[in-house]
DNA sequence: AACGGCTGCAACCGCTTCTCC
DNA sequence: GGGAGAAGCGGTTGCAGCCGT
């Protein structure tokens, strides 16, 4: 088939964004909203590729974004999500609000990854000896720790946390993925901060799991999902 | 002061998934 | 149902600044 390129590279632009540039993307979206990446820097006069767009827009001048300055609970959440859901960096920003996925998986990268291999590992270095080792050391990637969720596979709009039908672990991906769009990011970054307080509060995340549950409980999941629904309803999500 | 290695972060790349027709 | 384009995602790269020697 071939993929058409998301655009010519040739006469763009390329490495760090202007605050002129910065300025012509806000305003353009300021007036036409988010979307046709692909049109945007042409519609707009900007020298980029569409996907740089975005991804400027999306990291750093989209309003509500929050830089630097992670705190103790926003770290401590980094990483009981990561030991949850792998490296779904899209994933855990979305329960961190104002974070965005980049960040997040640039923080880990360099700061919490040692820490978290610190504590597995049976030896400790310090960060510049671990990273030092790490470029040398040609060993096979290590297996995954149980319990994380490999990143590849799946997509992140099949897991959902639902802290209504946590208890229950009833849960397929498949109607997960249902809900979720029901009760989609932006919704949840609506209620930014209760949402974050409900997920806190509600359930330990440490036991929070997801089944490839048997077709025998699909009936189940239903009604946990219809009663999941009601219950954010209730709460105000929708 | 000069140099080299390390670190952190912004941006890019390529693949996957979604959506529309 | 299938193809094509658009959007999203995670891994990787490039580079400026920092730090130790």
């Amino acid at each position: 088939m071939g993929r058409r390129p998301c655009c010519s590279k040739e006469g763009l632009n390329r490495g760090p964004w202007s605050a002129p540039e910065d300025k012509i993307l806000v305003n353009y979206i300021k007036l036409h909203g988010e979307g046709k990446w692909r049109d945007l820097p042409r519609r707009a006069g900007l020298k980029r590729c569409g996907k740089s767009c975005r991804l400027r827009w999306l990291n750093y001048l989209r309003p509500g974004i929050k830089r630097g300055n992670i705190s103790v609970d926003e770290e401590d959440l980094i990483i009981r999500l990561h030991k949850l859901l792998g490296n779904r960096w899209s994933l855990i920003a979305g329960r961190l609000p104002g974070r965005t996925d980049n960040e997040i998986k640039n923080y880990w990268n360099s700061h919490l990854r040692k820490r978290a291999k610190g504590e597995k590992g049976s030896r400790e270095y310090s960060g510049k000896q671990l990273l030092s080792k790490e470029k040398k050391i040609t060993s096979p990637p290590p297996s995954p720790p149980a319990g994380v969720v490999q990143t590849k596979p799946v997509r992140c709009n099949k897991v959902v946390i639902i802290p209504q039908a946590l208890d229950k672990e009833h849960v397929t991906q498949k109607k997960a993925a249902e809900s979720q769009r029901n009760l989609s990011c932006s919704a949840l970054q609506q209620q930014e901060d209760n949402s974050l307080d409900l997920l806190l509060d509600n359930f330990d995340i440490d036991n929070f799991l997801l089944l490839e549950a048997p077709n025998s409980e699909l009936d189940q999941a239903q009604l946990n999902i219809n009663e999941f629904h009601e219950n954010a309803l209730g709460a105000g999500y929708y």
